[in-house]
DNA sequence: TCTACTTCTTTAGGTTTAGTTTAGATTTTC
DNA sequence: GAAAATCTAAACTAAACCTAAAGAAGTAGA
C-alpha cells in the first residue's frame, strides 16, 4: 500500500510513518504544499492523509487538483480545525474522511482500513506502452497479451517507470518511491541493481530494451 | 547534484562541504555575499544552502535576487537566529527549508533531499542554442534532432557553456564547477583539455565551433 | 505452529564505462 | 625562434554497473 503524508508538522510525519510502515504499507512523506502537488504528480498512491493547514498552500487546492486529474486516491483529511464549514468543504471536495488533531493512530489506521474497503480509489485503470498492459486493478503486467509474474518490487519498479517514461530517474528516487522514507539509513543502493536484474530478465528482449541505463545517473524507460 | 555553499565560516563550509560530496554532490563554496552572488549569476545551481548572516551582506538580499531572476534553485536557509520573523521572511521570499545552527549535517542532508525531491529545480525544461537541444529531464542532447550521446562530465560540461554562452568561462572555473572543492588539491587543470576535448569530437563539426578557445584565459560559448 | 515456498536483501567477483594521467605534438604569443 | 599554452591519443585507474548465488525474511498452506 503506497501512501502518501502531506504534513508540515515533522514529528506527526514521522509517527504517522512509522505507525504505518508497520502494517507493511510504505509511507513517503511531502513536508509542503509543492512537495504534495509534485509527488501526487508522479504516482497514483492509494491513499493520500492530507493536512488541510500546510503552511505553504492549502490542502483543498490539492484536493480540488487530485479531482481534476481523475486520481483515484482514497484522500483522508487532517485538520486542526474543527468547524463543520471545512469538514464539508472537503467531504464536498472529494475527501473521503476526516480527523481532527489530535488523534490516535490507531484511529487514523482503521479510518483508512475503512476508506480501503470502500474500494473508491481502485478504479479499473490500465497502463498500456506498446506491447506492455498493466492492469493497476489485479496488478497483473502483460506483454504481448501475455501474463508475465512479477514480484511486488518488480511490478512496482516497471509502475513507476512506466508512469515516468522519458524522465532519468536516479536510485535515490527509486529508492524513496519503493521503500519509503526509511532509505535515509541505507548507504548504498546496490540492492536496485538486483531488481532492475530481475525485471530485465522477466521482460522480453524487446521489452527490456526500454529501460535504460543512464551512467552515472541512474536509469529511464525510454518513451518510444 | 551542484549545490552552493553560501557561508562565511569556514569549518562550516569544509564539514559540509565534505559531508555532501560523499554523496556524489559536487559543493563550491561562496565564502561572502559578493562571491554568493557572482557564482549564482554564473550557473543555475540545484541547491543553494544560504547562511542568511553573512558578514558582508544578508541573505535575504541574495534570495530576492535568485527570485527576481527566476533562479530554480532550491534554497535552505542556514540562520544562528531562531526567530520566527526570520523563518517566515525566508520562506516568504521563496525559501524552501530553513535551519537553524547548532544542526546536524545528516538532517541538512535528508531536508536537501526533501527539496529536491520536490523537483521544482527539474521541471521539463530543455534548453535550446540553434541546433542543439538539451532536455535536463532525460539528460538527452540533440543536434540537429539527432541524439548524441555523452558522458556525464561531457553532459555537464557542454551544459555549463551553454547556460552562459558568450562568456569567458577560465579552466579553474570549470574545475571548481564540475569537481567541487576537491580541485584546490590538484595543480594542474591539465585533465580539462581532455574532457573540452572528447567533447568537441563529440559535437558535429557546426556546433563544435561554438566552443572557442581563449587562449591564455579559458574558453567561451560564442552566442551567434 | 511447522514447513515449504517465495521474495527480498546482501555479498562478492566480474564486466563495462568513464575519468585521469602521461607524454609527445601542435599552436599561439611575444 | 623560444616559451608557454593547448591539443590529442593512448595507457592506466577508478567508478559504476551487472549478475549469480546464498542467506534472511516474509508468506501461505497443512
Amino acid at each position: 500500500m503506497k501512501i502518501l503524508i502531506a504534513e508540515d508538522e515533522q514529528a506527526l510525519q514521522q509517527s504517522i510513518a512509522i505507525y504505518l510502515g508497520r502494517d507493511g504499507n510504505i509511507c513517503e512523506i511531502a513536508s509542503d504544499y509543492d512537495d504534495a502537488m509534485y509527488k501526487i504528480s508522479l504516482y497514483d498512491y492509494e491513499i493520500i492523509i492530507l493536512d488541510i493547514n500546510l503552511i505553504t498552500g492549502s490542502g483543498l487546492d490539492i484536493l480540488r487538483l487530485l479531482k481534476k486529474e481523475k486520481k483515484k486516491a482514497g484522500v483522508i483529511i487532517i485538520s486542526a480545525n474543527n468547524s463543520l464549514e471545512d469538514k464539508l468543504e472537503g467531504l464536498d471536495l472529494g475527501a473521503d474522511d476526516y480527523i481532527t488533531k489530535p488523534f490516535h493512530l490507531a484511529e487514523l489506521n482503521s479510518r483508512i482500513k475503512a476508506v480501503l474497503r470502500r474500494g473508491k480509489y481502485g478504479g479499473d485503470e490500465t497502463i498500456v506502452f506498446n506491447e506492455i498492459k498493466i492492469d493497476t486493478n489485479s496488478k497483473t503486467v502483460y506483454i504481448n497479451s501475455k501474463i508475465i509474474s512479477l514480484t511486488r518490487k518488480e511490478y512496482d519498479l516497471l509502475l513507476f517507470f512506466i508512469t515516468n517514461k522519458g524522465r532519468v530517474l536516479s536510485k535515490e528516487m527509486i529508492a524513496e518511491h519503493l521503500w519509503g522514507d526509511h532509505s535515509d539509513l541505507v548507504d548504498s543502493f546496490d540492492f536496485i541493481y538486483v531488481h532492475i536484474n530481475n525485471l530485465r530478465k522477466k521482460l522480453t528482449r524487446e521489452a527490456s530494451r526500454y529501460l535504460r541505463t543512464v551512467y552515472g545517473s541512474g536509469y529511464k524507460f525510454i518513451e518510444e
